[in-house]
Order: structure tokens, then sequence, then C-alpha cells
DNA sequence: CTTAAAATTTAGACAAGCCTAAAAAATAAA
DNA sequence: TTTATTTTTTAGGCTTGTCTAAATTTTAAG
């Protein structure tokens, strides 16, 4: 069994492998985890005795197949929870992170098993993140940065990479959602801005923005 | 705030409270937490110290007027969770209790205004134990134990006060639940052994079966 | 290629929550 | 009321997960 502690490590680990290549820094779970590099070093030698990840000292830190499959289970709990929270609860989608944080880490099969069914075996969060079967299976999607594209190409709006509840609060006021439409009405090569069109509606926005919401494009 | 370990003993000092009256002794609350006097005794100082119960070296604790509430709060999403764990998840009554004692911890008011909202304000758990409202208020019921009736006395099934698995089994086997219409045919003196009456059946039950059932009698 | 800077690890400490063993206080028995 | 027993507390230690400070290794710069 794992601690809370144990188990937030294997996830930071699991989205670091996810965002920036296997073999992550003990500077980059330090960071994620907010703590410490030596508190990570800690963490990271604990949890490489329990085979959860390989690590050579000095030479990062990579989850092995055991680990990977703990992570990507408190993923998925997190993400149906997430659903719960919205569809069910009524919650708005910059309001569940947190809940969710907490909630991921309840332990039991059964009940995972059932709230799956309850919520009709979801295929995406609130934020549009894919939901791992029960197996860990994750289904591939093609999505990509509204960032990648170029003037005049458009696409739905299907994920957001950042969630927290600021940038979700943004794109609320701006009425972006998952489903919306969006295109490229105009792109400044000198610092990635861009002009975007959300039914009817243009707006100007950074490239900080365009490189957290994922399209697919049509 | 408080840890999960404080709360648990909150919660343990309350229930203790509530069944052998005020004042309970360190080795009630070391007993009802599975852990030793000395424990119990470091735990009963640092609850004192932060003003949730108040002490007397020796003579025993009680919770301040903090301490109820806050252990009626984790009672209160305790009991609302084994709602929804049964009304929506369908689980059965013996299976909710350890689920429900993890999901208790979880911290968000929103979160438990929300899902009391969604389970249409119940005012009883699936064991008929009564649900405190957001004030911490629990409404009295005039409810007795099978043990105090007397020969042909007879009453509605309105709880249970052990909820083991085991004892829930026991009373599903025999067809007894919250609702069910029990009579008494025969009391033994000697034992306190008896036999009752449950929808045309007859049963022999023993005092430490009588002893955990609460009527409504009629 | 050698030195400076950055990243990582080790050493030693601390709080929470538990333990065992021993001391002290309260209660029961003679 | 004095002794024996039970209850409770104290003392000292252990593990988990954190920290700071210092040592070590790797990487980058000149």
């Amino acid at each position: 069994m794992f601690t809370l502690a144990e188990e937030n490590y294997l996830k930071a680990i699991f989205h670091l492998e996810n965002d920036y290549g296997t073999g992550v820094s003990t500077n980059a779970i330090a960071d994620k985890m907010d703590t410490r590099a030596s508190s990570a070093t800690d963490m990271i030698q604990k949890l490489a005795d329990k085979k959860v990840i390989s690590y050579k000292k000095y030479k990062g830190a990579s989850l092995t197949k055991k680990g990977k499959s703990i992570a990507v289970n408190i993923i998925r709990k997190h993400r149906l929870w997430e659903v719960f929270l919205v569809e069910k609860l009524d919650f708005q989608w910059d309001e569940v992170h947190e809940i969710a944080e907490q909630l991921e880490h309840i332990k039991s099969d059964a009940l995972i098993q059932r709230l799956d069914l309850f919520l009709g075996y979801p295929d995406f969060d609130p934020h549009g993140d894919p939901i791992p079967d029960k197996n860990g299976y994750i289904k591939p999607t093609e999505k990509k940065l509204l960032s990648k594209l170029k003037k005049n190409q458009q696409g739905i709006c299907v994920g957001v990479k950042e969630s927290s509840a600021k940038f979700l609060q943004y794109l609320d006021t701006r009425k972006i959602g998952i489903g919306s439409s969006i295109k490229v009405i105009e792109k400044e090569d000198f610092d990635q801005s861009m002009t975007i069109q959300v039914s009817n509606k243009q707006f100007f926005i950074t490239k900080q923005i365009s490189e957290n919401l994922y399209l697919k494009t049509i």
C-alpha cells in the first residue's frame, strides 16, 4: 500500500514524464511537489526501494510499469471524481480540482467501479482530459495546441493544458469551453499572439493562452 | 485545521460520551481507537491544548463546544456519504462503513452542501442514524432497543446500534431491515433471549441481537 | 581542460503519531 | 487504612516526511 505522499509523488512523476519525456530530474520533481530537492531525493530513494521508479543517483527517475499503473489509477480516480462533481453536483469546471485532489486518494476499487457506472463510463473529464479505463488504458486523442495553428485554420476546443481556476475563469469570461469552435484570424510572428474568433466574437490572446488550449482540427 | 488522527479521536470521544455519558477515560478512548493508552494520553493532551476537549490529568476528557461541533460535522459527512453510496451507487448497507470512514475526512464545505442537496436532504443514514444538519443539530428521535420491549409489544425497526458488516449480514439473512415490523412473541427472563416475529416468520434471537436493534414502538 | 556554477545527495534535526517500559496516581481489597 | 491492583502518565525511541546546511557530482564556461 502507498501513502498519500508516495501517491502524490508518483502522480507528479507521471505528469512530468508525459510533458517532458522520460527520466525526470530531482529538481523538476521538487518543483512540482512544492518541496525541497533534498526532500525529493529522500522520496525518490524510497520509491526506488519499492520498485515503482527506476533511479540512478544524479541521473533522474522514471516510473516502472508498476509505478505507472499506480499513477494512472490515481489519475483515473481524480478525473472520474471531477466528472461527478460537475455532472452530478453542479460544480463549475474551475472549482473541482482541489476537491478531486483529495478524493483521488480514497481507497476502494468497488467505489470507483460503481462511480464509473453511475457516471455512464465517461471518456473525458470536465477539462477534456481522457479518463483511463480500469486497466489503465488511455485512449489516444489527436489534439493540437491552438498555438500550433496557422492563420485561417480552425478547430473545436477539446481540452485545456493548464487547469488552474484562474485560467478556467479567464476562458469563462470569453465564453470559451470544451466544444467551442475557434478560428485563427491573425497570428503575430514576433510574439505568437493571435486574434481568434469564437462564435462571432473576435479576441486578442497571448501565446500563454494559445499554448494551453487543445483543439481538434477540422 | 485538524489532522486525520485528531478528527478520528474527536469522533471517538463524541461517540463514547453519547453512549456512556460525559467525561470519558483514557482507556476507553485507547480502546475505541485501537491504540495504546500512552498514545491516547499524548493525543488527549494535544486536543486539550487546542481547546477542543477539556481535560484534567487522571480525570478523563470531555468535548468542548468547539470539539463537539467538529465531531458532529465529521459524523454528518460520514452519514451523508453513506446515503450516497447506498442510494446512488447501489452499495449494500453492510458495505459502506469503511468507505465512508475515508470520505468523511474530505475537506470542502461546498462539497457537503451540494451532496446534501443532491441526496434530497436526507434525515437518516442507511443504518437509521440521524444526519446532523449543517448547524450540527441532530433531531431527537424516540427509539427504543428491542431488548427493552416486553412480551407482545411490537414496533418498527428504525435503526441498528452496532453496524458491523457481520451483524448487518445476519439481519439480511433474517430479512430484517429498516422498516421491518417486529413483535416480541416470547421473552426468556434468564438470559434475555427472545422469540420475535418478522412478517409471518418467527425467529429465536439472543440478547446480543436485541440490544443492537432500535425500534419505534406503536 | 580546468574552473565556476548548477544540480543533487548526504547529514543531522524536527513534528506528528505511534510504541514499550517504567513511574505515579487512583481505586479496590484486605 | 494500608496494601494490591488497575489506570494513567511520563520518558525515551521509532518512522514518515519534511527542513537547512554542507558535501559531492555533473554540467557549463572560459
